[in-house]
DNA sequence: ACATTAAGTGATT
DNA sequence: AATCACTTAATGT
C-alpha cells in the first residue's frame, strides 16, 4: 500500500490524463481514505455524498436483497471511480448498491459539487469522466451477459478470472460458500462445479482456498 | 478428544 | 440448478 504524500500519489496515477491544475484541485479537496478488506463503504439507500477514485487497492460493488442475499456486479480497480457516484450528480441522491473493500484500498474522497463544477472548467476531467461512464457501462453489458446467456460453469470461470485479475494473486482466499454467496448460487452447486474444475485441471483446492492454474 | 466449519455426495424436485 | 439430508475431512480449543 502506498505511503507517499497524495500528490505524489495522483501524479503516479493521473498525471498522463489530468493537467497539473486539475491534480492540485484533487489535492486540495480531496480527502484520502485508508479502507481495511472486507469493510464495508457503501450501504444501499445510503446518501451519496462523495465520489470515491479508487488509488490502490479494489472496492466489490455489489447489489443487495432485503434478505441479505447478494450479487456481485463488478469491480473497481486503481484509477477506476463509481460510476453511481456520478449517476448521483444527475438527480439519485441514493446508492442503489453496497461497496465492499476486496483488499485493503485506498480512497480519494471527492465532494460531488466538484464533478459538475469540474466538467466546465477542465476538459480532461469531463473526458475521464464520460470514459469512466462507457468502461462501467460495458461492465454492466457484461454482467448481464453472464446472467443471461453463461450456464453456472461459465459463470464461475468468469468469477474466478476476475478475482485473480482484481487481486493480481492466483492463490485465492476464499470458500465455496463466499463464491456461492457472491454468485447468488447455493454452496452444493460450487462445489459440484468446483471439483469438476479441478478435475479438468483447471485448479488446485485446499481448505479456504483455490489455486487457480489455467485461466 | 471434542466441537466447529468446510467440502463432498446421492436423491429429489 | 436448487434443496435436503447426510457424510467426510480439516482445523481450532
Amino acid at each position: 500500500m502506498e505511503n507517499k504524500p497524495l500528490g505524489e500519489i495522483l501524479e503516479d496515477r493521473f498525471a498522463y490524463l489530468f493537467s497539473p491544475e486539475l491534480l492540485y484541485a484533487l489535492e486540495q479537496v480531496g480527502e484520502l481514505r485508508r479502507i481495511k478488506a472486507g469493510q464495508v463503504i457503501m450501504e444501499p439507500g445510503n446518501p451519496l455524498a462523495f465520489m470515491p477514485f479508487i488509488l490502490d487497492g479494489a472496492i466489490k460493488v455489489m447489489r443487495e436483497e432485503k434478505n441479505g442475499h447478494e450479487l456481485l456486479l463488478y469491480y473497481l480497480e486503481s484509477g477506476d471511480t463509481c460510476a453511481m457516484s456520478l449517476i448521483c450528480c444527475m438527480g439519485v441522491k441514493k446508492s442503489k448498491v453496497k461497496a465492499e473493500a476486496e483488499e485493503d484500498s485506498l480512497l480519494l474522497m471527492v465532494p460531488i459539487k466538484y464533478l459538475e463544477e469540474w466538467i466546465c472548467k477542465f476538459p480532461e476531467w469531463r473526458a475521464y469522466i464520460f470514459d469512466m461512464v462507457r468502461v462501467r457501462l460495458d461492465e454492466f453489458i457484461e454482467t448481464i451477459d453472464s446472467l443471461a446467456f453463461m450456464n453456472m460453469e461459465e459463470r464461475l470461470m468468469k468469477y474466478l478470472r476476475d478475482k485473480v485479475r482484481v487481486t493480481g494473486k492466483t492463490e485465492l482466499e476464499t470458500t465455496h460458500q463466499e463464491i456461492a454467496e457472491d454468485m447468488n448460487s447455493s454452496r452444493v452447486v460450487i462445489s459440484r462445479l468446483m471439483k469438476k474444475l479441478e478435475s479438468e485441471g483447471h485448479i488446485h483446492q485446499h481448505r479456504n482456498r483455490v489455486e487457480v492454474v489455467t485461466f
